[in-house]
DNA sequence: GCATAAAATGGAACACGTTCCACTACGTTT
DNA sequence: AAACGTAGTGGAACGTGTTCCATTTTATGC
């Protein structure tokens, strides 16, 4: 019984489990990249990812899990990505506008499957917790590390960044919606973005 | 023909018509303050407001607009509401914060039907943009009335004054939907909306 | 009043998320 | 090699949002 919580433990069972879980996301992924939300359906990933229903919910205990396990994968990707490299800019705000512009660029280049990925974390309740945080983790990491133009020193990381980079996480996601959903363009978002940050920080 | 889209139009036809309308409201209220979006079934809905499924479904074309359009009622009561009188506080951020904890002590006291009402908001898409933007428009109203202590007069009412009620919307419906799905206590959403209001607002 | 169009009704039917179950395949222990 | 437990399979079945349709009721124009 080495897979009580498969999607979120450390412990990620055999090789072929770890195979397993891997054709999932993957099937996930590519489903919501070319049909979005409402094409990934439970029948249709288990079969793409040649697993039956029931195992497919023996792995992730639902849609929305599934979901936002995929979503942590991305964020996870997108983070070390972009902790490689210094970020340009001359002052905090100008660097955090280039990260969420660089992710706002990715998002655009696949709007379904940041459609399918947005929905899911909207929806998620507690139960999808775990795979919220990673999430959530995920983002203010980028943040900050965009505020300090590098790696965040832990020495220097403050309180009050932490708290910056959770308001500018909120606003990120509340434009990301009102994108997503079809409420505001691409060019209104980072209009917006572009406020809210310069608001946020005055350097 | 006098009804083509009674959900938003302005024209709310027969006084039959508004009676079903409002019945078919107030059953949803009932439903999703006693159970939370998910007891806000659609048979439920119909058979408590004693109209048949179809006509639900003419009146609303989903469960998504039905529950945006009860919260748009919601929203424009509570900015009504709030709007007769002054709002205390010595700064902007005082009296901000003062409506923002006004409104979250009224959800907390409601909590399955601020989860279904926010739910619904966070779900829906470009189809319900009308009724989204009744929300919206009540949320900003609801925060520049709050940072002029008073009935904004129009001149006073900047371009920047209307942005900076934009984030604070932001943030609140981040830190909502992180309240509603369990994934933050009531004492840290509003810490956090603390910080983040004074954050914005250093008068 | 009557004819006709629009709205409402009751209920069947469909789609997809989810649950369940009987059965099979596989790996571990002895 | 036999027995046992866990994981996986295939498929039926259920719940709820949504659609559809035949029929009845209500409203409107003449």
């Amino acid at each position: 019984m080495s897979i009580a919580n498969p999607s979120t433990s450390e412990d990620l069972g055999s090789a072929a489990q770890r195979e397993r879980r891997k054709r999932i996301l993957d099937a996930t992924y590519e489903l919501a990249k070319s049909g979005g939300f409402d094409a990934v359906q439970m029948r249709a990933v288990a079969e793409q990812a040649d697993v039956a229903l029931g195992t497919l919910y023996r792995y992730f205990p639902s849609k929305i899990h599934l979901l936002v396990s995929a979503l942590g994968r991305q964020f996870e990707d997108a983070s070390a990505r972009l902790n490689e490299r210094d970020i340009p800019g001359d002052t905090q705000a100008e660097r955090v506008l280039y990260v969420l512009k660089r992710m706002a660029r990715g998002m655009q280049g696949d709007p379904k499957l940041t459609e399918a990925l947005t929905r899911a974390f909207m929806f998620a309740d507690s139960s999808v917790t775990n795979e919220i945080h990673v999430v959530g983790m995920a983002m203010t990491s980028i943040v900050t590390h965009a505020m300090h133009g590098g790696v965040p020193d832990p020495e220097t990381l403050t309180e009050e960044d932490v708290a910056i980079a959770r308001v500018i996480g909120d606003v990120w996601l509340s434009a990301l919606v009102a994108w997503v959903t079809g409420r505001s363009t691409a060019a209104e978002t980072a209009t917006h973005m572009e406020k809210a940050v310069h608001l946020i920080l005055r350097d």
